[in-house]
RNA sequence: GCGGAUGUGGCGGAAUUGGCAGACGCACCAGACUUAGGAUCUGGCGGCUAACACCGUGGGGGUUCGAGUCCCUUCAUCCGCACCA
């Protein structure tokens, strides 16, 4: 017998088997319960690396587990195919976008097919494909006709070095990721998608999502940032502009001494015009442009300001405050202008500090100063409300309340909800992406393109150059074209769409990716929709995640989808490290997936990943690991091989079994047990695995027996290579065509273990002694307390430790331990 | 600053409901087989001990017959958000 098993061979040849003979394709079976597992697709970098291989092995051995227990599963694989790395290359290198991105899909998907994952390889899709982002375009069409796709002047991000548009990814602390220049703020007409129409849905429905981490609900809620107040108008002395503003604090609108505007406020030249402080707002508005987002935001950054030379009149009770502009507020937040209490908000008191605003107490909590000027931070606790008018004596809670109904009864303002979330802004001005489906014509102006007409396809002709625009703009047979209405003259919208639109459907394509007339078939949809188990890195757990279930609320508005959460349970697995840090070129510390599987095998390389640490936590890479899983896997091998000629199972109960045969058969239906509740309940593979090791340990221990029984023997080997398939699947085909069987392993049901076989005689139970573990006694297990309680005093070294002392207390767990309670 | 997570042998990790801390694997040590071993098999392996005992889950305190697990407090590391009115 050879020393080491040919992975090699055995990999490939069950590779193929599985592939010719179509295991995993599959079609809608309405008898079947069906399960939807998914792992987050790739983008076509060109080569896996580790956290792609741990991503799949989980997806994978979560889809053979239900596979085996009945389940009819669909498991499909994909290409976020467009996007920056592709132009860029394109630029670089001078090939076009498409031919890397193609070339890259090739090479991944070969190292994929190497793992031996059971993926429907005929529902692969690419979101490149005109078959795919045709309807990318008609989503878009979709959300135009319902209002939800708007076009606006918006300030972006800008890098004068690269000369081009930045999203926000590739923006690393203020700066460019490529070239490390400032990034600046540019105004520019941008596409947006209203996902805040949908803020209070998607906040809403986190709670429909016990199968999702904690963690990530509680991401997307401070991402979404909802926030209840009020809204109210402050007229502008001598004028008929009304600023209004928003504050979460009525309580404290008594205790305004000036407000602020952002620079950006359209009313801010207005309001200074003619004023001696024109000049200085100018200077002032102009050097905020010129900072960058960072710069200009960060809680880093000293508050500054200047006075706009006008006042406000606070509607409460009528006192004039001078309106300034600041830093501190943000343009695109509540109303860009806000009431400031520097009492009590201590951005507004380290404002008012620094340019000697008075400061006026208005809530007194304990021990707090009334006058303002003995503050040293803001008071932001509760209290009783002073200096207020009629409210004083309201707590901060009665307080808002009090106010906004005084406001809303006297026509001042009413009451109001504020989102942190922003639109989503989906244009790129770049060529490797959907082109946004949109004709401008002088005669009707902006003109969706029709349904029929889609795809707008990408022209291949392109010629790519950072030049701060969309590449299509330069190329006429694009962007010159005719009116759908009118047949005149007109021409294409050159921006392309953000690739999370792309990946914000996907999972509704997979489940009818042929369908040529409409983005997926309703009827396939319902049947695989919603997806049973998303798995992905917590990376995509704010972006990708919202804007996919903005989009299936979205379709489901629309009657295309009947369920409202793309995603029912969600893991978000860890990442794969080397010497405690993230692999990384520039680290020089990766080890790369198709080495480990040249040399030891997928199914080492899977068993490994999986057995190193649980899925949600971070794994460091070992490779002395890595040898240990292709011991153990040799291991089993050597095991299964000398015993191959075992008999067959037989119908019935062995007549009798001995202890050493009744402790096998023990170990194996507990070892089916555990593995069953470690991969159902918790996605533990790490302990199913040790499981399997354990039993196959038991298993070596038992060839010396020198009276085996082979039935049990036989049992034990079967379950151990059932309960292996799901991680490392060709080894465990391998091994199980070598014990006699002719059908695939595959194709085998979960094996179930026997209440019985978990029942035992005897037990062993612990003796303490005021909580220390003294000694251990072998009992029936039938045993009841009062029989245990005299057994256990009778052991000489409890005597012995009971010397002397008067025992106050006994206390039994049964099947576990028994405490004596002795001073 | 706010929010979240994690902290257990030399290392990765286990202990699922408050009940034997360290399963399983790696590394290491000893032995067997062997011309040989970086293969394989057997045994050992938290600290301190001759042994008994004692100590031990980042630190300190508490609840309990009993705490890695619950409570209070504190430290460290990592992640997310960051002037959101």
């Amino acid at each position: 017998m050879q020393s080491k098993y040919d992975f090699k061979v055995i990999e490939s040849k069950w590779q193929q088997y599985w592939e010719e003979h179509g295991f995993y394709k599959v079609t809608e079976e309405p008898d079947r319960p069906k399960y939807y597992d998914l792992e987050m697709f790739p983008y076509p970098s060109g080569n896996l690396h580790m956290g792609h291989v741990r991503n799949y092995a989980i997806g994978d051995v979560v889809a053979r587990f239900k596979s085996m227990n009945g389940f009819n599963v669909l498991h499909p694989m994909g290409w976020d195919a467009f996007g920056l790395p592709a132009e860029n290359a394109a630029i670089k290198n001078g090939i076009h976008p498409a031919i890397w991105t193609y070339a890259n899909i090739e090479n991944m998907k070969r190292q994929l097919k190497t793992m031996g994952i059971s993926y429907d390889w005929d529902r692969e899709l690419a979101t490149c494909k005109p078959d795919y982002y045709k309807f990318t375009q008609w989503m878009f069409l979709k959300l135009y006709e319902h209002g939800l796709a708007y076009k606006k002047k918006s300030a972006v991000n800008w890098c004068p070095s690269c000369q081009t548009v930045l999203a926000n990814e590739q923006v690393v602390n203020g700066s460019c990721e490529r070239c490390e220049a400032v990034v600046e703020k540019k105004q520019l007409e941008q596409w947006f998608f209203k996902i805040t129409d949908y803020a209070q849905r998607l906040l809403d429905d986190l709670d429909m999502l016990p199968g999702w981490p904690e963690k990530v609900k509680i991401m997307q809620r401070n991402w979404i940032g909802r926030s209840e107040g009020c809204q109210f108008d402050m007229r502008i002395k001598g004028r008929d502009e009304v600023i209004p503003v928003f504050t979460t604090r009525a309580d404290t609108v008594f205790g305004v001494t000036y407000m602020v505007m952002a620079p950006e406020h359209p009313l801010v030249e207005e309001i200074s015009h003619n004023t001696p402080q024109a000049e200085a707002v100018q200077e002032f508005v102009a050097k905020m442009k010129l900072l960058s987002e960072i710069a200009r935001t960060s809680t880093e950054s000293e508050k500054e300001g200047v006075f706009t030379g006008a006042y406000a009149i606070n509607p409460m009770n009528g006192e004039e405050v001078p309106i300034w502009i600041a830093n501190y507020v943000l343009m695109d937040y509540g109303t860009g202008a806000i009431m400031a209490v520097p009492a009590h908000d201590q951005r507004d008191f380290d404002f008012a500090r620094k340019y000697n605003l008075p400061i006026r107490v208005v809530i007194k909590g304990e021990d707090t100063p009334l006058n303002g000027a003995e503050l040293t931070e803001a008071y932001v606790g509760g209290g009783i409300m002073v200096n207020s008018g009629d409210f004083d004596g309201n707590s901060v809670e009665s307080g808002i309340a009090a106010v906004i109904t005084y406001m809303e009864e006297n026509g001042i303002g009413q009451g109001s909800i504020n989102y942190r979330l922003r639109d989503w802004l989906i244009s790129r001005q770049r060529y490797w992406g959907a082109p946004i489906p949109i004709i401008y014509c002088q005669d009707c102006g902006m003109v969706a393109v029709p349904e029929k007409d889609l795809p707008v396809l990408l022209p291949e002709d392109v010629e790519f150059k950072p030049s701060g625009e969309s590449p299509l703009n330069y190329v006429s047979s694009f962007y010159k074209t005719t009116c759908p209405n009118c047949g005149n003259p007109a021409h294409r919208e050159t921006d392309t769409m953000d690739t999370f639109v792309c990946s914000s459907w996907y999972f509704d394509r997979f489940c009818s990716p042929q369908e040529s007339e409409q983005p997926f078939d309703k009827a396939a949809a319902d049947y695989w929709m919603p997806v049973d188990q998303y798995i992905g890195g917590v990376e995509h757990a704010i972006l990708h995640l919202m804007y996919a279930r903005f989009f299936t609320k979205f379709l489901y508005d629309i009657k295309w989808l009947s369920c409202q959460e793309p995603f029912t349970n969600l893991l978000t697995q860890g990442m794969v490290l080397k010497d405690g840090s993230k692999m990384s070129k520039s680290k020089g510390n990766v080890v790369s997936p198709e080495d480990i599987i040249n040399t030891y095998g997928a199914d080492t390389a899977r068993l490994f990943i999986l057995f190193a640490s649980p899925p949600e936590r971070d794994l460091e890479w070992s490779d002395a690991g890595v040898e240990g899983a292709y011991r153990f896997l040799n291991r089993v091998w050597r095991l299964v091989l000398d015993y191959a000629d075992l008999p067959q199972s037989q119908d019935g109960e062995a007549a009798e079994l001995d202890e050493a045969a009744r402790q096998l058969r023990f170990k194996t239906h507990a070892t089916i047990k555990k593995v069953t509740d470690d991969i159902e309940g918790r996605f533990n593979f790490n302990t199913a695995i040790s499981a399997i090791m354990e039993l196959s340990n038991m298993l070596g221990a038992y060839r010396d027996n020198p009276n085996p029984q082979p039935v049990v023997f036989r049992e034990a080997l079967e379950s151990m290579l059932l309960l292996l398939s799901p991680f490392s699947p060709h080894i465990a085909e391998e091994l199980w065509q070598l014990t006699g069987h002719t059908d695939s392993i595959t194709l085998m049901s979960w094996p179930q273990y026997d209440e019985s076989a978990l029942m035992q005689d005897e037990i062993e139970m612990v003796i303490q002694i005021n909580g220390k573990v003294r000694d251990r006694i072998t009992v029936p297990s039938t045993s009841d307390e009062e029989t245990l309680r005299q057994l256990c005093m009778q052991t000489g070294r409890v005597s012995d430790q009971l010397q002397g002392k008067t025992i106050h207390k006994v206390i039994v767990v049964p099947g576990k331990l028994i405490n004596i309670v002795a001073r």
